[in-house]
DNA sequence: TGAAATGTGAACTAAAAGTTCATATAATAT
DNA sequence: ATATTATATGAACTTTTAGTTCACATTTCA
């Protein structure tokens, strides 16, 4: 069940709760009902976007009545609020919780890990990647300044440290602009990791299909970073 | 004008109107109010996204009555495939005449010079640009299938082919698992280009900044390609 | 000068989506 | 056991949004 594999997520329903997004009513609820709404929530922003939640479908999915999420939400506003905080919460805590893992990692392992680990990931917790990932691409600027921003200058921020541990142990060269290239393989990290988490994300960048596998692109993404392609001297 | 920098423009309206996506009213009007409405949807479609184009916007927005709209393109699914197709033809066209350059050039000036000038040629052609990023992060499956599938499918065999130049050139090395390569650069390419295009992406990717510009980041990214980042033996 | 082509936007229509509320059921307290 | 409170339900209401039409005005051109 999606509850219990999130150790933090009644703390933080109660954290939303004193910020009124949510009613007590809601907090209180059976795990495997709260659990189901949250769920359709996630999925229905995964499946067209975080923007355009539409409440009759969210019950729908959930398998509750519209009246109950009114009883749990107040409006539409609310647990638009309530998602998008929710989601801040939780990949906010997952940065925190690998950061120093990459950190002190070798840098070759880390960028390896960090691609693997976090599309594995995703995948078993289906849901709150999706969410970003939509609001991350859909662009509305509330949502950017809302749920985008900080997850994306977290993610900035920890590959520029796992470059600059990586300096600081001689892994790579001292000359590098070190700000610009973290920027570049941070977005080398997002377009490849997204392009996993999101299909239809796949079919734009074009990472993987049937003769190219996803192990192959972060072998070959790492061996780039590394080693370069132009001939050994 | 718009039109005017289109070349190839008229041809391919007179091409959509033998499909039934335009009437001969809209071919043969007034080049500015043509150019003016074609703006239009391309702007609307910027702004939100091409699968909710709103008519009556698009006409306040090209300064004409919705009723002309109606005369132009019968119905809206019309004006969408219109400007859907249109925008196939133009990106088409535009990877058909920079590919022989691209792939001949020695491939460190290659990659710099897909990003700029990609960029640079973008910024001053406002529209058809933004309408495909806008359709390829949106990830609806029929503008997915008619629009981004082609025009990805043509950025990928480029990269390929410039990749496979710089082999045959003995530019790079000959063990490289050149179609992983080739799509971790263009992967690259893609998400460096469009935070450029798409200035809300950019919050997200986080490619440039006050502190770093645009001309340090493709700087660091050829050299990261071309030489990696390990020290030199 | 008149017929054909084009332009206009208020008004019509339909659908979608948020919200409410009277009623039913379950839980808890006394 | 019964009253009281909490929670569940979904049909009906309301609002908004957006595509479409059409009667009439204007322009073009033979």
């Amino acid at each position: 069940m999606l509850t219990s594999e999130w150790p933090q997520l009644q703390t933080h329903i109660l954290e939303l709760e004193k910020q009124g997004l949510v009613t007590r009513t809601f907090r209180r609820l059976d795990p495997a009902r709260q659990g189901a709404v949250i769920q359709a929530i996630l999925d229905e922003a995964a499946e067209k976007n975080p923007t355009s939640l539409n409440i009759k479908q969210i019950a729908e999915r959930a398998g509750v009545a519209v009246g109950s999420l009114y009883q749990y939400f107040g409006n539409r506003d609310n647990l638009l609020a309530f998602a998008v905080e929710l989601c801040v919460y939780q990949l906010t805590d997952l940065f925190a919780l690998s950061h120093p893992y990459l950190v002190e990692m070798p840098l070759r392992e880390a960028l390896s890990a960090y691609l693997s680990y976090g599309i594995e990931w995703s995948q078993t917790q289906q849901g709150f990647i999706q969410f970003f990932g939509r609001a991350a691409y859909q662009g509305d600027p509330d949502l950017t300044a809302k749920v985008v921003e900080p997850v994306a200058t977290a993610m900035r921020e920890t590959v520029e440290e796992m470059l600059r541990g990586a300096v600081q142990r001689g892994e790579v060269r001292q000359d590098l602009d070190l700000e610009a290239t973290a920027r570049v393989i941070n977005a080398m990290l997002i377009s490849v990791g997204d392009s996993q988490l999101l299909p239809y994300l796949n079919q734009y960048f074009q990472i993987t299909d049937e003769t190219v596998s996803i192990e192959r692109i972060i072998a070959s993404m790492v061996h780039l970073i590394m080693n370069g392609i132009t001939p050994q001297a």
